[in-house]
DNA sequence: CGTTTTTGACCAGCGC
DNA sequence: GCGCTGGTCAAAAACG
């Protein structure tokens, strides 16, 4: 769930600013696609993004297996269990992808990636890059390409869950900040 | 000098 | 079994 914030919580980086104000909610995140859909289906692009001004954005968890979203229609289809029994072949984590709008595929989404491999897959003459998170013992993934169809969009795949916080997280508890006022903690 | 990117090789899964 | 396709590795280069 921490990918919610992901409207580029510092703005260190201003060169995203290239996208026109009309609708930047919309334009900014489309929706989100399970994994299933993104391999399997490539004969055709289940992407229906020519209607992306009254799409609804779907936020679906592959792992957990509901959607949050309203379009529950399509959700029943790929839930199904085809092999309980393929748990051999369980991934790292949930997987979830998003389509952004966006010129630039570098994202910073407050997390260190390093890129780790660029192939030309068949379904999209474009690249695809695969990144990983550069922290110790944390093995969540990216997958970073762009949609064939439209090549101002930016579909980036997360894999997994990370096992920290991001090194950009400030988080600090209201409750905990009086507190800590007290400095009485230990040594 | 340490970390990251690059890029081809390598490998595993799947369909025929 | 073979070939295709997608995902990862790893060595060298590039970068700060």
């Amino acid at each position: 769930m921490d990918f919610f914030y992901f409207g580029n919580p510092h703005p260190s980086h201003d060169h995203l600013h290239n996208m026109p104000p009309s609708s930047p909610e919309i334009a900014l995140s489309d929706y989100l696609l399970l994994d299933d859909f993104l391999d399997h289906h490539h004969g055709h692009s289940p992407s229906s993004q020519s209607t992306e001004s009254s799409e609804k954005t779907t936020f679906t968890d592959a792992t957990h297996g509901f959607t949050t979203g309203a379009t529950s229609k399509n959700n029943n289809n790929n839930i199904k269990c085809k092999n309980e029994i393929s748990e051999s072949k369980a991934r790292l984590g949930p997987r979830i992808a998003f389509r952004t709008k966006s010129e630039l595929e570098i994202m910073d989404d407050g997390y260190k990636w390093r890129k780790y491999g660029k192939k030309s897959v068949k379904s999209n003459p474009n690249l695809r890059n695969y990144y990983k998170c550069s922290s110790g013992g944390c093995s969540v993934k990216k997958r970073v390409e762009r949609d064939r169809e439209d090549s101002s969009y930016v579909i980036t795949t997360y894999e997994g869950v990370h096992n920290h916080e991001s090194p950009f997280t400030t988080y600090y508890s209201p409750i905990s900040f009086l507190h800590s006022d007290d400095s009485t903690s230990s040594k």
